[in-house]
DNA sequence: CACATTAGTGAACACTTGTACACATCAGTA
DNA sequence: TACTGATGTGTACAAGTGTTCACTAATGTG
């Protein structure tokens, strides 16, 4: 019987998550790949699915959580690597774009699971870019850089633009990987709704007219 | 055999049409189903599929094109009822939710198709925003209501306030479409992204700092 | 070391899938 | 009226599907 000995523990729900991940960054839409399809991509037994997940609903719902954790080492890369106020829209959008080309399958997962087939996957996501719009909050508070608005001003700005951001995301994920003169198209148009949101969140209340 | 005559012609085409966007309805995804799903839900034999389609992806598109009727009814609704400036955004945002309560199937296709499975598809649901966003230009030219912009920065802000307002779809479709409460918050919310923008607009580039 | 648990395997099941083929019935036209 | 093309139906088949079962090797704990 061909070798069975697990490595590392997990290693094979490693495996299974990848596949998935792979099969998505191929093109494929998570809502349509099937156990069988994702276990021999992973080349796996069927049966071994089971072992870890207990159907593609829940699979999709740990590659949420993992995601969880791209999305957080980007926002910190994003704090250590912005110190002037003026490079901040510049920077972020550069980070955020690096990130989403160099862990293309996952943002193309966030991307088909923000209206996706399950509802939990839809709510995690939803969460995810909640949770990163509050910490974006946070941290314009936290540089002073936002203090005529009110808190709930401040969380709809900051609601906007993770908006924006994530839905540039469609933008870089038709465009192919090599094609960099359309991926810089992409960062400069995302980083002006974001000058255009911030010149707004600038002028709230006190010019609205 | 069961009767045979087709009434109209072309009416087992719109039969899987809609047995497609029915299903959608429901909650599936797109991409997930099958040709022998949907002629099950239109009540017709698989064969009858091939007679009208070539596979599902052809389905996609065709539904993109009365997408794009869809789309046209409601900006013309909005060009009818919008006669005061000062309400433009309210009522806009108004008569969007209103449509995307009333086809509710549609605007889940479309809010799918955005990161779907299909390149085409894809692309023709880029485009139906590409045109309504130009659109939306053109008539905020002619009330002269932006004219201390540039033709390619009102193009932008255009732009950014379609996104903003296809992003509310994901609010819009995961909430139940009786909760008349939530359907609010999301109108009030999406409308006040739209003044954010508005006020970055009307400031862009006179007090960009 | 013995033992329970975990994580892997292969075979089998009942069912669904996409697609092909031959055939039937309608509408329009020469 | 006879023909033609479009549209419908039923049957068939090979391939793929999710899931269950019994079995086996490796791992960690007493």
């Amino acid at each position: 019987m061909a070798d069975k000995q697990r490595r590392k523990p997990g290693e094979t729900r490693e495996k299974l998550m990848n596949a998935a991940l792979a099969l998505v960054g191929k093109g494929r839409h998570f809502a349509s790949l099937g156990i069988r399809e994702v276990t021999r991509q992973a080349g796996v037994v069927p049966t071994s699915f089971y072992r870890h997940f207990r159907n593609m609903d829940d699979l999709g719902l740990q590659l949420v959580d993992e995601l969880g954790l791209v999305l957080r080492k980007m926002m910190r890369e994003a704090r250590a690597n912005v110190l002037q106020a003026d490079k901040l829209i510049d920077e972020s959008v550069g980070i955020f774009i690096a990130h989403a080309r160099n862990n293309r399958s996952f943002f193309m997962f966030m991307a088909q699971g923000l209206a996706g087939e399950s509802r939990a996957v839809q709510e995690g996501i939803r969460s995810e870019m909640r949770y990163f719009a509050s910490e974006l909050a946070n941290d314009l508070r936290r540089l002073k850089l936002a203090d005529h608005l009110s808190d709930a001003d401040l969380d709809m700005t900051c609601d906007l633009v993770v908006r924006s951001v994530a839905f540039s995301l469609t933008d870089i994920l038709v465009i192919s990987p090599e094609d960099e003169y359309q991926e810089e198209q992409v960062r400069k148009r995302t980083a002006r709704f974001l000058q255009l949101i911030f010149v707004g969140a600038a002028n709230w209340k006190s010019h609205p007219d």
